[in-house]
RNA sequence: GGCCCCGUCGUCUAGCCAGGUCCAGGACACAGGGUUUUCAUCCCUGCAACACGGGUUCGAAUCCCGUCGGGGUCACCA
């Protein structure tokens, strides 16, 4: 049985590269109907925060991603599977039972540098121009060493003593790679806190919980020799490997999450003049002098407060986390499909696909050697496809969780409402386009977008055309599509003039702006009062205008 | 810098392992045109790549070597 795994370090929001790691075990688990894992690594005390995991878990859901084994997702103390606990703090007695045995086996040892003295070895390995390994002792530090080290307070860490012999991985994706002998040193697999490190942790973890395919970001790959020779020392397994290409962003670099807040703090550079800084430092919940701190560049704030800055000032900032891409209108769908075929494809041309077809079709052997680009418009071309695919009801779904993550007027419609809103914006490329669309809808006082109002309204026939319309409408019953369409058509035809004519500056009046769903149904959604009304006002505001000019 | 990985249109990629069917196929983007009451959608056409240099071979995008370029990694982070 093929099992998987995906084990993040919640130290945050999940970034798409741990997304798309994450999709290509999962899609591995499912295609051979075999079980996938989320194991949490919180080994570090430092950097884990206490709801990061809980967020990471949120983001694995909204993309569609289950898990067979891990922690229960709505709640996290919880464990689902036989290997339990999923959470790598909760296992150190499970880490020390190996650790003592690779002691007992004098395969590891303890050490008790401090910081300062192996930054002192590194420096010297560095001005002798060498590699730095560190130098194992020749006799290994025993009970008496241990205990003087104790009585004198200094860190207690242990050391994996690395077999010194040339070692060959072989990965799905690279094929064989060779290191050469003494290429590595003896590195700590228990940290002076008492914690394991990630590489004794995630061997151990990977051994009881019976993974059998290792699939990570090439990043790891230098840390495959380690994770052999722990595996041989241990009598363990050795599951097989497939590094992944790394995706990189459009900037060169790779895809990170401070990629955001720089984004950010340039706009703000470039706009000082003409940006509220009390007002942006009250929006982003800082004080005067954390937004200082931010503008120079000594730290950044948390990611929803850089999002909630950048709404605010009306810049749209490149999506790096799942939650990005949420609050952008982006479908999980769409993006589990784009993510699938970065780095990997089917072999034929197909491009679109389902969930069920990436299951159907993956296939690890397929994976690509060379490092990828994330290019944000053909994710955008990709949610475009599944916004027409996509099952209505789930969409509607979507729309929903999507109005929950803003502070939409939307947010009020019920369900019937959104479905038609849905129906009205075919063609739509995301959810943000739908909302944008429709709000005109739901706000109660809309403003004229000056563009519109000259490129539209200021024609020479359309407030005659616009005052016409207003009569024809108010007359007009049934109000539903089929009689807007057919009293504006009418229109058209008594006045010899084609149907922009009257749709133009109908929509400007209804919503500010030369945007909006298709006339009628514009007209159904609003109403015949509101639509009355709006035209109302749009007449007597160009009546303003003219004495104003 | 040491070690490791990678290198086909601007981008994602097919083709490479099993050399000829490839003057290199698809998609996104871009340019031009068309449909449409706005936006978006949709349709058509076009542009555009084997990093470079040596081999091997009758023949190389495909095999070998070198150069250059890009990435990763060198922690009591994961």
């Amino acid at each position: 049985m093929v099992v998987t795994r995906f084990a993040p370090s919640p130290t945050g929001y999940l970034h798409v590269g741990g997304a798309r790691t994450a999709l290509f075990c999962w899609l591995m688990a499912r295609r051979h109907k075999g079980k996938f894992i989320l194991r949490i690594e919180d080994t570090d005390q430092k950097r884990n925060t206490p709801t990061a995991a809980q967020q990471v878990i949120n983001d694995l859901r909204w993309l569609g991603i289950d898990w067979d084994e891990g922690p229960d997702p709505d709640d996290l103390t919880r464990s689902i599977g036989p290997h339990g606990p999923y959470l790598q703090s909760r296992r150190r007695n499970i880490y020390d039972k190996y650790l003592q045995k690779l002691l007992d086996l004098g395969k590891a040892y303890y050490c008790f540098d401090t910081p300062e003295e192996l930054q002192n070895l590194r420096q010297k390995a560095q001005t002798h121009k060498k590699t730095f390994l560190y130098p194992r002792p020749d006799k290994f530090p025993d009970a008496e060493d241990l205990e003087k080290a104790r009585a004198d307070g200094r860190p207690i860490a242990v050391r994996f003593a690395m077999p010194c012999r040339e070692i060959v991985i072989d990965d799905v994706v690279r094929g064989r790679v060779t290191f050469a002998a003494g290429e590595f040193g003896d590195f700590i697999i228990r940290k002076s806190d008492g914690f394991p490190t990630y590489h004794f942790a995630c061997v151990v973890d990977d051994e009881l919980m019976q993974v059998t395919h290792v699939i990570r970001g090439q990043e790891h790959l230098m840390n495959t020799p380690l994770h052999q020779a722990l595996q041989q020392a241990l009598g363990f397994r050795i599951p097989v490997y497939a590094h992944m290409s790394v995706t990189v962003s459009e900037g060169g670099g790779k895809l990170s999450k401070r990629e955001r807040a720089n984004t950010f703090l340039q706009f703000i550079k470039n706009n000082t003049h003409r940006i509220n800084l009390n007002a942006l430092a009250r929006t982003g919940h800082l004080t005067p002098s954390e937004l200082d701190a931010f503008l120079n560049g000594q730290s950044a704030p948390d990611g929803p407060l850089i999002t909630a800055m950048a709404e605010h000032l009306g810049v749209h900032l490149p999506e790096i986390n799942l939650i990005d891409f949420l609050h952008s209108g982006y479908l999980p769908e769409a993006l589990i499909n784009f993510l699938a075929l970065l780095g990997w494809n089917p072999g034929d041309n197909r491009e679109i696909m389902t969930k069920d077809e990436l299951i159907a079709a993956f296939d690890l052997e397929r994976l690509i050697k060379a490092n990828s680009l994330f290019d944000r418009q053909k994710l955008i071309a990709f949610n475009t496809e599944h916004m027409r695919l996509v099952e209505p009801i789930k969409l509607l779904d979507h729309f929903k969780n999507y109005l929950r993550a803003h502070d939409s007027p939307l947010a009020q419609a019920d369900d019937a409402i959104l479905a038609q809103l849905l129906k009205a914006c075919a063609g739509a490329r995301t959810l943000a386009d739908v909302e944008n669309k429709c709000k005109f809808i739901f706000i109660d006082k809309i403003e004229f977008d000056p563009k519109a109002v000259i490129k539209v309204l200021k024609k020479p026939d359309a407030p005659d055309l616009l005052a016409q319309s207003r009569t024809a409408l108010a007359q007009l019953h049934p109000w539903n599509e089929n009689s807007i369409r057919q009293a504006i058509e009418m229109l058209c035809k008594k006045n010899n003039v084609g149907l922009g004519k009257v749709a133009q500056p109908l929509r400007v009046a209804l919503t500010g702006t030369a945007v909006s769903p298709p006339i009628a149904d514009s007209l159904v959604l609003l109403g015949k009062q509101k639509t009355l009304k709006r035209i109302d006002a749009a007449l007597q505001f160009l009546k303003h205008e003219e004495y104003g000019d």
